[in-house]
DNA sequence: GGACTTATTCGACATTTGTCGAACTTCAAG
DNA sequence: CTTGAAGTTCGACAAATGTCGAATAAGTCC
């Protein structure tokens, strides 16, 4: 017992997951990709003070990890991202999910309706989007 | 300028996040609190194989970082949890909130709701959830 | 080609996390 | 008091993260 998921390795044999500041900058990446490291940085400068090896250094693990691909044109390295920001929040609430809510998935989005504001208006968008998903199951 | 705090500091400046281990002994401490490091090892040897003084250094350091209480009893400590675990899960929500949904809710539970998987009856508990939710609102 | 401007490469360092083992302190008994 | 078992303290270490700066390589322009 205790297994997972079916088996479907490809390039990436543990899940995606990024830290703090690789969110930071694959937002940004997300945003305009392809880019550069310096691109990156600049779209950054503001929030976060990073100097652009730090940026680089972060875009280069991430290379690394196989969540950003890279090609040079010219002297120039662009980046792209391998997985999509879908994917990666999927890697952060199945962590989050296994962490702290025992992967159960109800109880995480009861805490989030029950614990965390919403506008008035979400709580209705969120009820009609719920709807349509069971329409769908019962389709 | 930026940062005029009313000098408020206490003991939680910093929002209370735990770590994969962390969480892992916690749930053990909120099941079986007031508990000693022994009591944690000994719960978790089965799924985890730590040595005692894993457990008791995790528990040290949660100690350290207010998360922890502790109190001697002859030679024994004994833990307790100075948040509740809906707390650590608030912690943990937002956390991943600001990383991956730049803190709005409705598109992680939107995420949810349309990418994890559900049980039939979730989703309909949920719908009644959030209309529970609505309903408070217009009382 | 030389001077400049840009990027890139590398190596470093401080922290945080995950994990321990060895040494030491206490108690309760014999 | 002597002996153990049970518990505690400390210090270590490797890997992951956050952050850089200095030394290099590559183009660009006159």
């Amino acid at each position: 017992m205790s297994n997972m998921s079916s088996g479907k390795d490809e390039a990436t044999p543990r899940p995606n997951e990024l830290t703090a500041a690789e969110w930071e900058v694959m937002k940004v990446v997300w945003e305009r990709q392809p880019c550069s490291a310096g691109d990156v940085q600049e779209a950054l400068k503001a929030e976060r003070g990073w100097a652009y090896s730090t940026v680089k250094t972060t875009m280069d693990r991430l290379a690394k990890k196989g969540v950003l691909a890279l090609k040079r044109v010219r002297n120039v390295q662009l980046f792209e991202a391998r997985i999509t920001r879908t994917d990666a929040a999927r890697g952060e609430i199945r962590r989050l999910l296994d962490r702290a809510f025992d992967g159960a998935v109800a109880p995480m989005v009861n805490h989030l309706v029950a614990h965390e504001k919403l506008a008035p208006g979400e709580l209705a968008a969120l009820r009609r989007l719920i709807e349509s998903a069971e329409t769908e199951r019962n389709v």
